[in-house]
Formats: C-alpha cells, sequence, structure tokens
DNA sequence: AGCGTTAGTATGCAATTGGATACTGGAAAG
DNA sequence: CTTTCCAGTATCCAATTGCATACTAACGCT
C-alpha cells in the first residue's frame, strides 16, 4: 500500500470523483461524446430534469473545463455544448462504467439476498 | 444517438453512478482492492472521515452489495470489510479514472484560463 | 395581439449527504 | 482502577445538491 490520504488528495481521484459524481454529469458526457448539442436538445433527452438544474449542471462542468459553451449571437439564440479535449478524454471511462453497471444489474438480478431490514 | 433516459435508466450507468458517486465510495474501495481491511485501519487511512461516517459509507456499500462485511466473534472486536466478486471487477474504472483525474490536474495546471467571476 | 421558440436568471424550498458528538461493552494493559 | 482498543449506535445539525416556479427578452408565426 503505497497511498495515503494526501497522495490521494494529490493524485487525480479526488479530481475525477468531484466532476463526476454529480447526478446528471455522466449522463450528460455520455450524450455530448456522440455530438456538439444545443441546451433545448439536451433537455430533451431528460424528461427529469428542469431548466434551472441543467443550467447549474453545465455551469459547473464548464467551470470544471469538462463542457464548452460555445454562443452564437443571433436571435433566438443558439448555444452549443460540446466536449473539451480533456473531457472527450473520458469516453473510455463512460464505457466501462456503462459494462460494469450492466453487469452489477444482472448480477443483482439473479442474487436472491435482500437488504438486512 | 441510440440512447433515450429510459434506456439510460435500464442501461447501467445510473446505477453505477450512484454508487460511485458517494464522497467516499471510490477512496474505500480503491484501498480494499489493495486487500481486505479493518474497520480501524480503514479509517486511519482518511484523517478527515469520523468513525459515524465510515460506518454509514460502509453500511452502503454493503447494501449495494460492494463491500462483504465479515464479523469475528472476539473481544474486542474485529470485523474485516473486503470487496464483493463484482465490487472487484471495479479495479480498472478505478484505475482509469485515476489516470484521467491526473491527466486533467496537469491539463488544469498548464492552463491559464480562470474561472469566469 | 398573442403564442411559441430560444436560453437563460432569481429565489426559495426540499431532500440528500455528510459531520459532530456522545453513548455502549468487554477485555487487556498500565 | 483507569485508560485504551475495538466496532459500533443514536441523535442532531450543517452543507450541499437538486427541484419548482416565476420571471426576462427578442423574434417569427398566425
Amino acid at each position: 500500500m503505497n497511498y495515503t490520504n494526501e497522495i490521494l488528495e494529490e493524485c487525480g481521484l479526488t479530481s475525477a470523483q468531484k466532476i463526476l459524481s454529480g447526478k446528471w454529469s455522466m449522463r450528460i458526457i455520455l450524450f455530448l461524446l456522440e455530438k456538439p448539442m444545443r441546451f433545448n436538445e439536451i433537455q430533451r433527452l431528460f424528461p427529469d430534469i428542469t431548466h434551472a438544474t441543467l443550467t447549474k449542471q453545465l455551469r459547473l462542468l464548464e467551470d470544471y473545463g469538462i463542457v464548452v459553451r460555445n454562443v452564437h449571437s443571433q436571435i433566438p439564440p443558439k448555444v452549443e455544448y460540446s466536449l473539451s479535449d480533456i473531457g472527450k478524454k473520458l469516453k473510455p471511462i463512460l464505457n466501462s462504467v456503462m459494462a460494469w453497471g450492466d453487469e452489477y444489474k444482472e448480477y443483482q438480478k439473479d442474487s436472491t439476498t435482500f437488504k438486512h431490514s
């Protein structure tokens, strides 16, 4: 064991954890990996997210440098969201997280264990 | 684009997101990947986590089926935490998350961009 | 004139998450 | 006889996260 808590802070795990742990972060990034999208286009993908919440999440990802916001000065406004270079590099991670999640769900289905009451 | 929000729910991304997004989840799993550990042993690794919080986090991971709790009936008590099979399969994910995070930190260091005030 | 479209902001609230603190109990060490 | 170690539980509080709702503004369509 070579890690200490300080080293964990220095290494990227903690930064990555903060960025990826938002409720919508991974889902948004997953879609943006396919193509840049406009605000309402993203919102249509997630019926459960409100306008204001999506704005916040996108601003957060923008502040982290994962998402790039491209404003076209038009009326009606057009704002395109895409991934930065470092954001695009999340692709293999998201793919393996999805794959793991699928396996996990299978695993859960098979098991007869229930949560302790 | 083949995903809809419903498909996202069906696919494993959402489950995985819930499990991995706890503040301490990834860090705990990272250490348990190396070897099973006792409660206090884990706590010593994280000076910032309190007793009660660690208990909660471990119970959560146990409920999710990621962590296995092995109680040895002794005085003083000895409880060993280890990873389940599906938990162990998170190893490549954690490794790539760490690698990405390191790259991200480098990226941040180099860039002269600051957050918009 | 009024509605829909675009991409927001502002404000307040609810839920969830995580932390602080105090308590348990039994054995061993000093 | 008191303290330490072990692994907790209980309760309450603080911070963060996410949601609901109402508002803006400029243009096109009917």
